[in-house]
RNA sequence: GAGGGAAUAGCUCAGUUGGCUAGAGCGCCAGAUUGUGGCUCUGGAGGUCGGGGGUUCAAAUCCCCUUUCUCUCCCCA
């Protein structure tokens, strides 16, 4: 078996080096952003009963007709989850958190899976960060929802996000049903010069007509009606009080039309994030409202609003913008000269480790020179340097590997307080 | 599902109308410096030229097949 033959499957790859320190930092950047905004951890499987993402995502979407990975092991059904809030909706009816009586709001960040053709930013197991917030409809919830998402891409370095808002309405008859009405009455006269896809989306989903990329299509709903000037009085109330909050924080955003979004679950809100790095699939994370979703799930009708972030773009756009992807520097490489010392700088090495000093050695046998080579590569802010001679005396040199750094002679008892001195 | 581009050293890539033992930069290893990194210099290791078949005296180079990657359409994060 040559190492050709071995290979990451199609559509899934590794993140390692600078991915590796990208991919972390958009994970450590959830944890920490989310949590200042008071949303709890919540962890679920990567698999899920076939039905679940069915019934919550829509049995009309790409999604669920075309991409999702299912299979039978046993009796049932089951499918890799491709995309988070079904998931996390079902655990919050499975642990009745509706019968607490509060709002929950809840982050999770993990893998998807969605069988797609692979290109640029978009993979076929990818990892999304994202947040659910279940038990209001209060719209200032929804700015603070997109508010931190914000707050997230800052955290990451990435700028020039671009914000897209549009408001789709409720399921309430005078709303939506209301508007893809006039919506349809609008479009019919003009089905021919409509693409094959589009066509099909008219008896099943008219509003996707809006956000089709084809330009025959795009010349078609340039005319037509927006969704946002046909709201109910509620919804209409509640998207201007979102905008109104966004324009209180000073965020920025477009108002546009043709912004409806995939996924069956949304309502009222929807909202994307956009960044022009990214090349075709400039999403870069994306949600909104899904007011009806619990109700659908089987549990009392209860409003939320959620998104989710692709992990995958996050990653190209700090690659571009250059945001941070240096590795953490490795505080101390312990350097021993022969077989005894090598055997004391390890133990040293566990001392300093166990102080919650990062710390590493050879273990390739290398030479002196190699070692320091090496010490200098890892970064390391300071050596530890122990030869015969030193562990005679019961001494060791701590060196302070910055430019033009002192080297002493210290008892090797002292040596961590010694080290802790140099290290910031 | 449909259509472009590409595959040569660990990485990024040269390689002419087919023609010596397939190169460069970076990285790696070592020496210059017997126990002191970075900078410099010198040397070294490292390739089934994605795989298979064909044309030819001769193929990294031309042809066919295949695999994979990549980008685009659709859709989405």
């Amino acid at each position: 078996m040559s190492k050709k033959d071995i290979r990451a499957i199609e559509g899934t790859r590794d993140y390692l080096g600078e991915d590796g320190i990208r991919f972390e930092k958009a994970m450590d950047g959830a944890r920490e952003i989310f949590t200042r905004f008071g949303f709890e951890k919540i962890a679920t499987p990567v698999f899920e009963s076939t039905d679940l993402f069915a019934r919550s995502i829509g049995e009309a979407t790409d999604i669920v007709e075309k991409e999702m990975y299912t299979f039978k092991p046993g009796s049932e059904m089951i499918t890799l989850r491709p995309e988070g809030t079904a998931g996390a909706i079902r655990a919050y009816l499975q642990h009745n958190l509706h019968k607490q009586g509060s709002l929950t709001k809840l982050w999770y960040a993990g893998p998807m899976f969605r069988r797609e053709r692979p290109q640029k930013g978009r993979y076929r197991q990818f990892h999304q960060v994202g947040i659910e917030a279940v038990g209001s409809s209060d719209p200032l919830l929804d700015t603070e929802v997109i508010a931190m998402g914000i707050a997230y891409y800052e955290r990451l370095g990435i700028t020039g996000i671009r914000l897209r808002l549009n408001s789709i309405g409720c399921s309430k008859d005078e709303c939506r049903p209301a508007y893809r009405a006039k919506l349809r009455a609008e479009i019919e006269p003009n089905l021919d010069k409509l693409c094959k896809t589009c066509n099909s989306r008219f008896e099943r989903n008219a509003l996707r007509i809006l956000d089709c990329k084809n330009p025959h299509c795009q010349e078609v709903v340039k005319g037509l009606p927006a969704s946002y000037d046909n709201l109910c009085e509620e919804c209409e109330d509640h998207f201007a009080k979102v905008k109104e909050g966004l324009a209180a924080q000073g965020i920025e955003f477009d108002v546009d039309a043709t912004l409806v979004r995939g996924l069956d679950y949304y309502s009222k809100t929807v909202f994307e994030y956009t960044h022009g790095a990214l090349g075709a699939q400039d999403a870069i994370g994306g949600g909104g409202r899904y007011d009806g979703l619990v109700e659908e799930l089987g549990g009392p009708a209860t409003p939320a609003v959620g998104f989710a972030i692709g992990v995958e773009r996050a990653m190209i756009a700090m690659e571009a913008l250059g945001a941070c992807c240096c590795a953490a520097p490795l505080s101390v490489f312990g350097i021993g000269l022969g077989e005894d010392c090598h055997k004391a700088m390890s133990g040293m090495i566990t001392r300093l480790r166990r102080e919650g000093i990062s710390a590493d050695m050879d273990y390739e046998g290398r030479s002196f020179k190699s070692q320091m080579r090496l010490a200098n590569r890892k970064g390391a802010q300071v050596a530890l340097i122990l030869g015969d001679n030193e562990l005679a005396e019961g001494k060791v040199n701590v060196k302070d590997m910055r430019e033009g750094g002192e080297q002493l002679s210290v008892n090797i008892a002292d040596a961590i307080s010694e080290v802790k001195k140099l290290l910031p």
